[in-house]
DNA sequence: AAGAAGGCCGTAAACCTTTACAGTTTTTGC
DNA sequence: GCAAAAACTGTAAAGGTTTACGGCCTTCTT
């Protein structure tokens, strides 16, 4: 295995030339760097990064920690953070929670704190005081993607306003008997979204003076398969069937879009549905959602923590609660239409 | 920051004793390793990995390099690397492709490399020579998940047998004009299932003397957005439209149903579709499919590394080329049907 | 009871970098 | 051309663990 000092020999220097040459730092010749780029060059030399972090306590490497990682909301802000974190020269270490709340606690009781990384990103989940209080201990930036973080940095759409802009939408067409399909707080870890999307729901209804039935609230997953059994619930009793449906992501949007087409309900003409997201798919089924560009969200995040991370500035690293509220575009299509049914 | 002197310190022992305690060697007393686990748990300790990695040479730590993140088979597979990984107590370090050639070439010399993984496990990918040398010089087990990989190991179905299987499956059924949609090599970094599932295709109609016109071929994106269009074709031609279509993927196929329908085609009766896969949403529109199980094929490959690495066996390490191939399964759902065109 | 065997344990080297500090050379300003 | 400043370079310590080796203490055998 070639080291730093075969290539030190090589070039004629000593061992701190040739890392300062080759971390870009400053004293070094021009004629010296020259030489060591040329010996490392040809003897295929590349640093030993445990030992770089050893000595430097950085390790250039960010957690990202998820409690799924195939559902596509998921995917999608990890795809986002990771083309953000490579071109910027981090690794990223993956720790999805989908192993259960044991399994969690490993997570961030032994890996996290082992100087194994330089931040933390955090998607869609709420740490506990206990996980908050170890990372701030440790100076460690945390960012949250995906709902606030009290205590520390976090990325985040505005939920409610989210929730009442696509139940508003529904409104704005006429619609009086909206029903909604919201996440099941309890299966989904412990994230956020459920209930602030609920709440942006029901204060559109109030705003409009509108009614609110129980039967019109559905908990379910946030997949297909929930959306799916949750609108064949809701849509199947003729007693008090809504014609507008929020769901609280577009996957719901599109088992309940399946579900009424199995009751033979058209959509839209005799059903509504709006989902939130913005998933590919979308397109396909034409259907109405709010875009949080997921995306893009990741690469934000990732990008905010290396930049936490190279402003020099120690303070910077100490947690701080600050929201970024990420802007939504309604994006509609042909899952919604005017209320056409007859009184 | 406590390290392993001040356990040592206060459990009153060596540091080498405490290292041997904490990593359960022999020749350490039932007394002192009493000892020392509860100093270690007073103090909070856990080990710097860097230090250990330094010491050892081993990182517990895997690498994962795939040309995408969110596409379903990609996040599925890693969905099951994931949870295999950390179960027997392994990090994953995650390299995507999506960011370009350049970008290739960087994760393979520079990361990879740097003594930071033990082992690597890509998904659908071929390496070039370069990159399989470079692999093999260092004594790096590779694992291949999606695809044969010549000089290592690899886990993969048989592509040509699942093309052949699904085009049979429409054949059974009566049909005689039967397009394909298939994979994209170009654009899809360089995998190898394209042509192979082609390759079976073609088979099958050979084998049952069926005619094959290169108008009921075309070539797409892995993707829903892909299936639709290359369907929309295809089907909208009323020169030369079949009576079913095998798509390389479960997403085409999702696509392609809803081209058939956006042509007013119904399915099955008007057009039978199969796909490639098993995505969890095919249930939902009723998509015949081969069910590959990725998932699993996922914590298999991950499992297989980590036999590898911890079978002590030094020329485990060394690449050889092996190939196990991974049983589908053909699922037939509401998609496809007996032919009922008139001739 | 003496000697041997073997289980425990501690010392110190090794793993590979970065970087503070000190020393040397070059440049600059006059 | 000289002094001072600046730029460059090298030595060696530090970072936190594992582990080879040698020494000590039990325990067993005869």
């Amino acid at each position: 295995m070639v080291g730093i000092i075969e290539v030190a020999q090589r070039a004629g220097v000593s061992t701190a030339t040739v890392s300062r040459a080759l971390n870009g730092k400053s004293h070094v010749s021009a004629r010296a760097r020259e030489r060591v780029l040329k010996a490392a060059q040809e003897l295929g030399y590349v640093a030993s990064s445990s030992a770089y972090t050893l000595a430097t306590g950085r390790s250039r490497n960010i957690g990202v920690v998820l409690p799924f990682i195939d559902r596509w909301f998921f995917s999608a802000v990890l795809e986002g953070i990771v083309n953000a974190l490579v071109s910027r020269g981090y690794d990223i270490t993956l720790y999805s929670l989908s192993g259960g709340i044991a399994h969690r606690e490993r997570v961030f009781e032994d890996l996290v704190l082992r100087k194994r990384v330089d931040g933390v990103l955090t998607v869609a989940l709420k740490l506990s005081d206990r996980e908050l209080e170890k990372l701030t201990a440790l100076k460690k930036p945390i960012v949250g993607i995906g709902g606030p973080i009290p205590g520390a940095r976090s990325l985040s759409i505005d939920d409610e306003g989210a929730g009442r802009l696509a139940t508003q939408h529904l409104i704005s067409l006429g619609h009086t008997e909206i029903g909604m399909i919201a996440g099941n707080p309890a299966s989904e870890m412990d994230f956020h979204q459920p209930y602030l999307r609920k709440t942006g729901y029901q204060e559109a209804l109030l705003d409009a003076n509108l009614d609110f039935k129980p039967q019109w609230m559905a908990e379910a997953d946030f997949t297909v398969g929930g959306g799916y059994y949750a609108a064949k619930q809701m849509l199947g009793d003729p007693r008090h069937n809504p014609s507008a449906i929020f769901c609280a992501s577009d996957e719901m949007g599109f088992g309940a879009i399946q579900a009424a087409r199995d009751l033979g309900l058209r959509v839209p003409q005799d059903i509504s549905v709006i989902g939130l997201d913005g998933h590919p798919l979308g397109q396909f089924y034409g259907l109405s959602t709010i875009n949080q560009r997921t995306r893009e969200q990741g690469e934000h995040g990732a990008n905010w923590i290396v930049d936490i991370l190279e402003s020099g500035d120690e303070r910077e690293l100490s947690n701080v609660e600050q929201l970024n509220t990420w802007p939504i575009d309604l994006e509609v299509r042909s899952s919604t239409a005017k209320r056409a049914r007859e009184e």
